[in-house]
DNA sequence: CCGGATCCGTGCGGATACTG
DNA sequence: CAGTATCCGCACGGATCCGG
C-alpha cells in the first residue's frame, strides 16, 4: 500500500501522472501525437483531413494543448494564404513509442476484448 | 498518408485502435489497472480507498467495463459479508508493461511539461 | 461489504458561422 | 488556409440513498 502514493494526490496538489495520463486520455491527443509521429511535419488541413472526423476547434484546442505541454511545435508562415506546419517536439518524440506500443497492443487484443465484450453482454 | 488508415474509421464501423486507446482514456481505467498490477489482487475496499478520490460508483462502473473487455477478474466470495476480489487477466497483465511505461513517461517529463505550460500562459 | 438505482451538475466536444 | 467565437447537447462522473 506504499507504492500507491505515486498515484494519488500529494500534498493538495494533483498526482503527477494522472495530471499528465489525463490530458493524454482525452479524445484526440494520442491520436494526433500518432499521426504527427508517422508522418512527420503536417500541415493544419493535412491533420484535419487525414484524421477526418475530428472538428475543427478540437483539433485547433488539442494543438494548443500539446504546443503548451511543449509536446508540439507550430510554425507559422508569414504567407498569403497561411500555411502553420505542426511537428513533434523531441519530448513528444520520446513519448511516441510509448503510444505507439499500446497502438500496437490495442490491434493485437482488440479482437479477443470484442469477444470478451459480447460474451459478457450475452450473459447479462 | 497510407499509414493514417490504420487510425481511421473503417467501413462504417469505428477504428479499433481508437475504439481501444478512447476506452483506457476513460478517468480510472488506466489508473485501476496500474494499481491491481501493482498490489497484485485486491479487494473492492481496498481499491476504493487505495486510490482514494474515486467514488464508489465510477469504481464499480470502471471495474465492470474492465471486467467485461476481459482485463480484470472478478472473484466474489459467498461469505456474510460479502467479499469481492479483483484481479488482472492475463490481458490485462500484457497491458501492464505499456501503461507503465506510459507513467514512467509521465514521472520523467512533468516537471518539464510543467514548466512548458508556465511560460506559454505566461506569453499570453 | 459490495454494490445497484437514481438524480443532477459540469464540461467536453460537435456544429455552425464568421475573420485575417 | 487557418483559425476564432458562440451556442448547445449529451454523457461522464459525483453525491446520495437504498438493497442483499
Amino acid at each position: 500500500m506504499d507504492i500507491l502514493k505515486k498515484y494519488r494526490a500529494s500534498g493538495g496538489g494533483a498526482c503527477a501522472v494522472r495530471n499528465v495520463l489525463d490530458r493524454l486520455g482525452d479524445k484526440w491527443s494520442m491520436l494526433i501525437i500518432l499521426v504527427l509521429g508517422k508522418e512527420g511535419t503536417m500541415r493544419f488541413n493535412q491533420l484535419h483531413h487525414g484524421i477526418g472526423d475530428i472538428s475543427q476547434k478540437m483539433l485547433t484546442v488539442t494543438l494548443k494543448i500539446l504546443e503548451a505541454d511543449g509536446l508540439v511545435t507550430r510554425k507559422v508562415y508569414a504567407e498569403i494564404p497561411p500555411k502553420v506546419e505542426y511537428s513533434l517536439t523531441e519530448r513528444g518524440h520520446s513519448l511516441l513509442p510509448h503510444l505507439e506500443g499500446l497502438a500496437e497492443w490495442a490491434e493485437t487484443h482488440m479482437q479477443g476484448i470484442y469477444t470478451s465484450r459480447e460474451k459478457y453482454t450475452a450473459g447479462v
